[in-house]
DNA sequence: TGCCTTAGCTTGTCTGATGACCTGATAAAT
DNA sequence: ATTTATCAGGTCATCAGACAAGCTAAGGCA
């Protein structure tokens, strides 16, 4: 007997209302600072409950598109924009990826920079563990993704903001699954993996000796050769 | 009687329940792949109804934190980490501030030396009619604010990475509120208008000449200035 | 064994009710 | 007449209980 939605494709009513609600504000249908219908107006033009109508609302005030008070009602923000920065789609095709490790490369060299600048000993510890970690990790013939990740978030320790750090955990999360799906496809070879702990060595070096415009610079060559390795873009200079 | 709560600073029980159980994800607590408890068992714990435990899920389920299933239950995501990046708080103080100007002076440099390089003739005009409109409202004696933003998008357009832009338009947005209240604060004096069109002017002409270096340099002394001017650093140099 | 049914749990949705909060009008006090 | 207190109505925030839909697993039946 059919039971077809064994697939998560079920769309449920908060979010496609929620779309909706969506798609009149950004499109400029209803102004900022516009009041919108109450919830039980909401409830009965829709012909859903009025459970489904606080879910939705619930999720453009928590984009920050709507503010409500009690007593009051919902309002369009004023600024008419998202408060979270979201990277939607599971699946990201490489024109996608390639501009989001542009992104990436951007604030990480940048983190390598301040890093250099502002690593406390303790830090300089952290990064020299996780820097044996991925040797180790090579040498075991393994991958060394998650001590790969490991390293970076040390320098995003280092570099003593934590919105650099947030970022970068973000964006990390973000395009981790489709890396590994093109480190599949990325051709491997002899020295492989030395190469790759020669640039990580080289970012060290620079932060241990406080210089940030070299370890700006062994962050960019590291990230900008990992792309390529992934294939995401032509061989560079 | 009481009646405490006149400003609106009163926390919903849904936006206390979802911080709650957002610190136990993201602290690793709970492991991704873990089924959370069920909406009535959390019902009970924390002593609220099912209404308000629902819509704190539905907020983690927004970020990607949690998948509910029907019939199943809800289960931290494998990732465990959030796919959009948010900044918490209404008014951030002058720390904060400075740490999220100093990952916005990131991006928008790096924005500026993009630009410089893949401006197209349609975009240089865009740019170009941006600084008049800032040009005419210091004459007016406005502050402008709208214009200059208006300025800094186009350079993101120009800089043709869409995730760019999004970021770009996140930050400002952001941290527009507070900086319009440093703004109040900070001093103004003649030629001051003048002095930040002048930094307009130098980002324009390099992205017009094609010198990314110079775009880079350029809006970084733009925006490292503009947080001076906000108080929120020290003077350089 | 292998298929099928069914019971029980969980999320999704609905309904109705109460309390908190805001606005605007009205009544009371000065 | 102006200000202050009170009230009424609308609206969101929260609660409680119920049913529908989807899933799992244990038994029942061939």
């Amino acid at each position: 007997m059919s039971g077809k939605p064994l697939l998560a494709n079920r769309t449920r009513l908060t979010d496609e209302l929620a779309k909706i609600l969506r798609e009149e504000i950004v499109s400029g249908k209803r102004a900022p600072g516009e009041r919108l219908s109450t919830e039980q107006q909401l409830s009965r033009i829709y012909g859903v409950s009025r459970a489904v109508v606080r879910e939705a609302i619930s999720k453009l005030k928590y984009d920050g598109l709507v503010d409500t008070r009690q007593g009051l009602g919902a309002f369009v923000s004023k600024s008419g924009r998202s408060t979270a920065f979201r990277i939607e789609g599971d699946e990201l095709d490489q024109k996608d990826l390639r501009l989001i490790f542009e992104l990436r490369t951007t604030v990480e060299v940048e983190a390598a920079g301040l890093a250099a600048k502002r690593r406390t000993a303790k830090q300089l510890k952290s990064l020299e563990k996780a820097l044996k970690e991925i040797e180790q990790a090579i040498e075991n013939g393994q991958v060394g993704a998650d001590a790969d990740a490991a390293f970076h978030m040390a320098i995003a320790d280092a570099a003593a903001n934590h919105y650099f750090k947030q970022f970068m955990e973000f964006l990390e999360s973000r395009i981790r699954t489709s890396i590994s799906v093109a480190r599949l496809n990325s051709a491997r070879y002899e020295g492989w993996g030395a190469l790759v702990q020669d640039e990580h060595k080289a970012v060290w070096d620079a932060i241990e000796a406080g210089d940030d415009e070299a370890a700006r610079a062994a962050m960019r060559a590291h990230i900008v050769n990992a792309a390529t390795r992934l294939g995401l873009q032509k061989e560079r200079r």
